[in-house]
Parts: structure tokens; sequence; C-alpha cells
DNA sequence: GTTTTATATCATCAAAAGAGTATTTTTTAG
DNA sequence: CTAAAAAATACTCTTTTGATGATATAAAAC
């Protein structure tokens, strides 16, 4: 349970980077070597590694070895992850609407009290 | 646009730190003061008030003046970004579950081959 | 076997984050 | 008007983060 704790401290830390966040909306589109990844931002080929690093020890990406390249493919779970978390606030925005709707329906049915 | 990028960052930031977590996570059970929320952590006021500013300026939290008390709330439309964020990656875990539900109907249609 | 390509690692630096103590501001209560 | 309560702010210290240039390693190609 701790362990899903620091888990989630680590993706939480990893997707408040841009250029991470970036990272994995281009991983979308398949996996993506490190030199290919340099290209799509203006930094150098050691801050990408290190920014590669901080996500894969978070368990948002993960790599394999290709000749000298290192592919970078998405692993879901670790946004399942963040998903979970976010499931019992969903229910809280959702009563809100549900009290927003209570409001309207009042409103409607009382029209006079806006004039 | 780049404003909600800002934003995101600073939501994810915000979130990273298991201490905003859990005061987040009382919120859900209501109001606090600060005081309050300084009796359920092990840390001093100053430290709770950085981390309220956090909360507050990412959008995560709200306050409001009762007295000489400033009560936090939960501001869900914050989680509802990060919500919104997730939604297209939703998408891609859903297609691997429909892979792996492909690839248990093959193995079901012949069963033979795990013999 | 030497050169090239792809990536990792090291040393360094500046900026930011998280915590603490001490102090100030704000607001109520007497 | 003054004392007390609640919270904010200032300052300091330590650790972490993000970036860099230079260098090392690993695999491929020639």
């Amino acid at each position: 349970m701790n362990q899903s704790f620091e888990r989630l401290n680590q993706t939480f830390a990893a997707l408040a980077d841009p250029t991470r966040r970036s990272i994995i909306g281009r991983l979308t589109q398949g996996e993506a070597t490190v030199n290919e990844l340099v290209q799509c931002f203006d930094l150098t080929q050691p801050t990408i590694s290190a920014h590669l690093k901080v996500l894969e020890s978070s368990g948002l990406i993960s790599r394999t070895r290709v000749a000298q390249t290192r592919p970078c493919r998405l692993e879901p779970n670790a946004l399942k992850a963040i998903d979970a978390w976010l499931d019992p606030y969903r229910q809280i925005w959702q009563e809100n609407y549900a009290r927003l709707d209570t409001l309207l329906d009042e409103l409607k049915t009382e029209p006079e009290k806006n004039k």
C-alpha cells in the first residue's frame, strides 16, 4: 500500500513536466527511440535520457533493445493507476452536477423569480 | 491553450506530493480550516500553509474567510482537468483490453494448444 | 580492428521545493 | 483599545530537479 503510494507520487511527479507529458503523447503514435525523441524537443540527448529515466522508473514507459537503439513504449498501467486514484473524486463532481440539475429544475418550476 | 498547459503542470505537480493528496482526501469530507489540517499531519502550520498555497494556485482548492479562519474547500474542476487529460489515453488501455479479449477468444476456440 | 551510431553516465550549475523557526498581519473578543 | 487566536510571510537550510558539455560504453558497419 505504501508501495503504490510511493508509485503514485512518482507518476504524478513525472506527469508534472510538460516535456514528459509530450513524450507520453508522442508514444501514443507508437514506439520511438531516444534519438527520435531528441529531435522532437529542443533539448539535448542527455536531458531527454534523464526524462526517459524518470518516465521509466515511474512505470509510464518501458524500454527494449533493438541493435544500438532503445525503443520506448507507453505502458498504460501507470496511467490506469492515476485513473483509479481519480475514481472516488469523480463521484464528487457528479454530485455537484446533480446539485446543479436540482437547482436548474427549481429555476424552471419557478421562472417568475428571475423577473 | 498554453494557459491550460501551465495549469496542468501545476495540478500534476501539486498532486505529486503525498501530503497534498492527503489534504485533498480530507477535504472530500467537507471544509477544513488551516489549523484543523495542521492537526491531521505532523507538520508545522507554515508548512501546511505553503501546501495550501500550492493547492490553491493550482486550482485544486479555494479558500474563504470565516472570522479569523480561512476554511479550505475542494474545487473539483482541477481534478476534472486531469480526468480530461487522461481521456485520450483511456482509449489506449481499452484497445489493449480488446486485444486481450481477442487473444482469450482465440485460446478458447483452440484449447488443445495448451496441452 | 577501427570507425560510426545510439545511448548512458559523470561532473557541474542554477533554480525550485519542502521543511523549520521567528515574526507579522488580520480579525475577533473582552 | 488591548489581548488572544488564526493564518500568512520572511528568512534560512537542505535536497531535488532540470539542464548542460564532456566522456564512456555498446553494438553495428566497414
